[in-house]
RNA sequence: GGGCGCGUGGCCUAGUCAGGAUAUGGCACUUGCCUCCUAAGCAAGUGGUCAAGGGUUCGAAUCCCUUCGCGCCCGCCA
């Protein structure tokens, strides 16, 4: 480039179908050249000899082809795949820990559809980070301090349940009480000024107070994450919001945040004036404490973020939209605390239902539980359609992974910001874009595996010829990339794409490339193949937390 | 009123950050393919003003401005 003196940034783009693999576009230089792109694309051409991986280069409408010497990279890619199994597309250790917290669901019953999309982005995009070479801890935020819980546990000690439970479950039974409370409390002001009088004692550490609440936290709590456990859910920690109650170091963020000169009192209440800080609408100001000195929430969170930082690099949340003002908020009173450190926040937009946005009160939701089951059930009714020679526990087994990865895929394939319509027949869909789509991929390369004398032995990428092998052997070898990409953006969504395609593009050479029938050379590359496919697919779904059967 | 996000064939969606070659897949619909490694599959076909308008550029789904529609938010709630 510089000998033919030429300044541009060495952009390279994806050459489209047959155009070689990389490309670079000469139109931004035609100017300054004065000169015809087509014409810099061949005088640029004719200047770089190919070398190493490049065994090709050719101008081709004002765009310079790079062509990968095919036979080196699928040699690599499959020894590497082959070699590595289960390791295969993860990164180098990189040494930074990151702490992602994700679900922190108030602990006062089931978690909805709704809110589904929080565990599901955050345990994928955690299971992305660890395989990117990330040290990860996930962590689970329990929000046990405040009305909503006292409510309900006015309710337990109170009240006894005027209906079935619709599980025999502690969330279940325990939202009931919080339902059944929050009437009361509307209805009799008398229940009101008892639940305000449980809020001070639990805020002052009053012992029976604090034993109760936390008594029924604790319950819901496991019956959720008991729950989260039959979608592959599970957390590396959980952090209860009245840990920086009780240590004092919520009282020590708001003694930094009284001395700011951004910091105002009105009857007792303190806030911050946020204007200069990008906060905009009807309320600029930021209240952190109340008039009768209580904190709030996003003050608690202040303090369990500064706690944060002195466990880990980096921290990321997952949050839904809702939380957009406050963690701004956040990181405004970070600033103004002389703290240079943000969390990274990766956020979503609520599933709603056809009819509108989910809600317990209405009794307008649909229950991951009962999402679950009828995804679990529905791939049972299609296992046992297909299949008459596997044993009841075989295609019961099989139902749950399908089921289960069908439920994580659909909501995982969908960019965290865009809004979803619930819909049944999109949610249980095992056809084209789905977790059955790509698990059945793999089923069939472990049908290849099992039927062949065993593993894939020596072989010679050279003996793969066909457009279908050099795609599929292509798209292996570029996991690394998509798991790094994925990563980088802290984003799942593309690598639900990838195991599509991936899918896709297996089930064609599967389709038109015969390996048990091949023999010799041929045959053992392509066993190669299907053994890199395979665990490029297994790991891809892995990445997913969806697990991969090895018949369906 | 203000802020943030989203808008891509009948429906769902990738690509948008880092502008480039005929806009990616799926569902549905029509039509083929199981004496051949699992048809939860493969192939072919119908279907697009990339919300609308303007601008920047050799080139815009992508960047800028305006408008419209939808969502979320603007509590001494969490």
């Amino acid at each position: 480039m510089a000998e033919l003196g030429i300044e541009a940034e060495p952009t390279l783009d994806r050459a489209p179908e047959g155009m070689g693999d990389l490309a670079f576009p000469c139109f931004p230089l035609a100017k300054s050249m004065r000169k015809a792109p087509a014409v810099i694309a061949q005088e640029i051409a004719s200047k770089i000899a190919p070398e190493g991986m490049i065994e090709r280069v050719e101008a081709k409408g004002g765009y310079v082809n790079f062509h990968v010497r095919f036979e080196d990279l699928a040699q690599a890619a499959l020894e590497d795949a082959v070699a590595r199994k289960d390791e295969f597309g993860k990164g180098e250790p990189r040494g930074v820990r990151i702490l992602l917290e994700h679900t922190s669901a108030n602990p006062t019953g089931p978690l909805h559809v709704g809110r589904a999309r929080n565990p599901i982005i955050g345990d994928t995009v955690a299971r992305i980070l660890r395989m990117a070479g990330y040290d990860v801890t996930t962590e689970f935020y329990v929000n046990d301090v405040g009305r909503q819980v006292v409510i309900m546990t006015w309710g337990v000690k109170h009240l006894a349940l005027e209906q079935e439970p619709e599980r025999d479950a502690d969330h279940y039974r325990h939202v009931l009480f919080y339902q059944q409370a929050n009437k009361r409390v509307e209805e009799d002001p008398d229940v009101l000024s008892q639940v305000d009088q449980m809020l001070l004692k639990l805020e002052h550490g009053d012992e029976e107070t604090v034993r109760l609440a936390r008594e029924a936290c604790e319950k819901v709590l496991a019956a959720i994450t008991e729950s989260m456990k039959r979608i592959n859910i599970s957390y590396d920690g959980f952090m209860w919001e009245s840990t920086f109650v009780q240590d004092g170091t919520v009282d020590k963020v708001v003694e930094r945040l009284k001395a700011s000169e951004h910091c105002r009192e009105v009857d007792g209440a303190y806030h911050l004036e946020l204007e200069s800080f990008g906060i905009s609408g009807r309320e600029t100001k930021w209240v952190f404490t109340r008039a009768d000195g209580t904190s709030l929430y996003t003050t608690r969170d202040l303090a369990y973020h500064m706690d944060k930082f002195k466990r880990t690099d980096v921290a990321v949340n997952v949050l839904g939209e809702d939380q957009k003002l406050g963690m701004q908020e956040l990181a405004a009173a970070l600033t103004i605390m002389g703290v240079d450190r943000k969390p990274e926040i990766v956020f979503y937009a609520f599933v709603s239902l056809p009819e509108g946005r989910m809600s317990t009160r209405k009794g307008r939701v649909v229950y991951i539980d009962d999402l679950i089951d009828e995804a679990v059930e529905r791939a049972y009714d299609e296992v046992k359609k297909r299949r008459t020679d596997l044993s009841e526990e075989r295609m019961r087994e099989i139902a749950r992974v399908v089921g289960i990865g069908s439920l994580r895929y659909n909501i995982i394939r969908i960019q965290a910001e865009k809004q979803i319509v619930f819909k049944w027949e999109d949610a249980l869909n095992f056809e084209g874009a789905s977790a059955p789509f790509v698990q059945y991929a793999h089923a069939r390369a472990c049908s290849i595996m099992a039927k062949s004398d065993g593993r894939a032995g020596a072989f010679d990428a050279r003996r793969l010829v066909t457009d279908h092998e050099k795609a599929l052997a292509k798209l292996i070898a570029s996991l690394p990339a998509v798991i790094d990409d994925c990563a980088d953006n802290r984003r799942a969504h593309t690598l639900a794409s990838y195991a599509q395609e991936l899918a896709s593009q297996f089930n064609q050479f599967y389709r038109y490339v015969p390996v048990l029938r091949a023999e010799g050379d041929i045959r053992e590359a392509r066993l190669a193949l299907v053994e890199a496919s395979m665990w490029a697919l297994r790991n891809a779904l892995s990445c997913l937390g969806i697990e991969a059967p090895e018949e369906m």
